[in-house]
DNA sequence: TAAGTTTATGCAAGCGCTTACAACAAGGTT
DNA sequence: AACCTTGTTGTAAGCGCTTGCATAAACTTA
């Protein structure tokens, strides 16, 4: 069908260099086993050619990429682009390139795409959150994908992560918020089912809640996908109530983003009439007005040691996880709740 | 190394069938060519060892991967990811897969990442803007490799684009802002240099300028990479002039917030002491206050006709570039200049 | 019923590379 | 001078799959 014969192949250099293929391949990937002579000469040939190697035929050859695959939830907002930009930047100093995939939160697609990226035989795998079925654990160690988990930490886990205590992380949030004397809480939150980083800072919030005497049940908890306009939307719900919440807390700046923008919308002061907290710190955190509180989680740095780290789980070197500290930033949005 | 040993192939799949590869390859490829009863045993064979295609293997094989590449400027800010969401989600409805790479705005990465993306067998090639090197067209075609170029659109341009018109989408809007009584206009731009979209539209308001009896030569043109910060520290650049400007055109929204944010640190008020205007109208033109006046650009309907293009140009089927059309979204960032 | 036609399957030759092993050369030892 | 090293290159066997061609089996048709 197409003119695809003039694409010239290691064999090609092979002959233009008066050399075997094996030294062409020598020649590419480790340079130093040859003659500063026949080095030059491959090469020349491989500039003339304008060669290119195949990287199926490689991969297949060789059984190891240099990929390092990644799947993450959504590149829709901006929560993931940080800490994946920065993973993808260490690696490509460590010599390995980064294939992205989307699960839309969704586990099943999820599952689908670690299948597609061992197939396309990526070296490892980075995955966010715990929560996913075992046997797809088994399939990766049975095929001896190292993978690792991020953007949550869990001590007793069995896989090796990197990253915060979603539920540690929002306490010291949620314990400011319930000292300005906030008793009536509300919570906008990704679904939280097959989401341990959004159940986790929803149990963050319950247990500060109960430790200091109010009824975690209490919590007004509304799960919604994330988006600016389902974040308005559970605001005005929230709102609607018969004894509507003095705080609403946000799974994530999205929501805050929506939640603010509805309070305006509604006539509230910010945090006059209503206080709203998020969490990631996301670039949008602190353009909207007024600036947010909100959770600050080391993105970058995770990503960057995320590379490293998987890196040596290629390599077999052992890993250990990793907790990252995270920190409250109080900005604008939080005040105490509004006297009757 | 690594207990890889486990890992069921195709002839594995042929043993426990009691069938030839070649029935499995085919059962696998082109159902319909097989028994009924073939089929359900190789089916089951595959079911029981949990067989996957080995891609590379498929790829070097079959000379093509149903993969096509997409090379964006950045995942950053939100610009391309509306468009490359619906890109990818009409191609997963062809039965395609995409790959994708960030050139960060560097047109050598770029081509680094051309090659990359070919030698991983990519069907088809998706980029940004006319902007690049003849000899990588060259390169391509000689690979048979089609490209779509999206995000702009020229008549004659020798490459198949979709997108719009950049220089003819920002005409209205200037117009609209002379007509107002602005003379005294900046524009924060990205680096024109290597980018097609933003030296078009940089054009489209020294057209609109010259025809309505303005110098072109009096825009003040400040040119800086994307970024929030990036937008708000031009913005006060210009301010800081002698005589600055009334009115700010920004090249992206991105920019606009930026400016926004700084205008407002200044104590302005938008419009009234300035007018702001941005493009592309990402989620966050409608997120800041006041509301963006933005050119509106149909992201989800060219990432979506870009695949389908791009898939019959796969299948050898002629394709012809498209143009889309676009609107100025006036909201609440431009006013009149203020009286002196 | 024999010949012709249509299907369903198997055989085996690659796809473009890597790498274990062998071969050889050149220099060092004893 | 015979024997080892050490270092450089070549030979050739795959890696796991697809697919053209050959073959066999199942129908038609006259």
């Amino acid at each position: 069908m197409n003119e695809r014969s003039a694409v010239p192949k290691l064999a090609d250099v092979a002959r233009q260099a008066g050399v075997s293929t094996a030294t062409v391949s020598r020649c590419l990937n480790t340079p130093e086993q040859l003659t500063e002579a026949t080095r030059k000469k491959v090469l020349q040939a491989v500039q003339n050619l304008g060669y290119a190697p195949n990287f199926n035929a490689q991969a297949l050859a060789a059984k190891r990429t240099n990929t390092v695959g990644a799947i993450i939830p959504t590149m829709e907002n901006a929560i993931f682009a940080r800490g994946l930009q920065a993973f993808q930047e260490e690696l490509g100093l460590l010599g390995m390139t980064l294939l992205v995939a989307c699960s839309s939160y969704d586990n099943e697609l999820e599952e689908q795409q670690i299948r597609a990226l061992t197939a396309r035989g990526a070296d490892a795998l980075f995955v966010i959150g715990h929560n996913r079925s075992p046997h797809i654990y088994e399939y990766l160690e049975q095929r001896g994908v190292p993978v690792l988990v991020s953007w949550t930490h869990k001590k007793h886990a069995k896989q090796i992560s990197i990253g915060f205590d979603n539920r540690k992380a929002i306490k010291p949030l949620a314990e400011k918020i319930i000292e300005l004397g906030h008793k009536n809480i509300g919570f906008i939150s990704a679904p939280i089912a097959e989401n341990d980083r959004a159940s986790d800072r929803v149990e963050g919030v319950r247990s500060v809640m109960q430790a200091s005497g109010l009824n975690p049940d209490d919590l007004k908890l509304i799960e919604t996908p994330y988006s600016i306009d389902n974040g308005q939307a559970a605001f005005n719900t929230l709102m609607s109530e018969h004894t509507p919440p003095t705080v609403v807390i946000c799974g994530n700046d999205v929501f805050s983003v929506g939640a603010v923008k509805a309070a305006k919308a509604r006539g509230y002061k910010v945090p006059k009439d209503i206080s709203i907290t998020g969490f990631d710190d996301i670039e949008l955190a602190k353009v909207i007005e007024p600036a947010l509180t909100t959770v600050h989680v080391p993105h970058r740095r995770m990503g960057k040691l995320a590379a490293q780290m998987l890196v040596d789980m290629i390599h077999n070197r052992k890993q250990q996880s990793r907790e990252l500290d995270t920190s409250v930033k109080f900005r604008d949005t939080l005040g105490p709740p509004r006297p009757k």
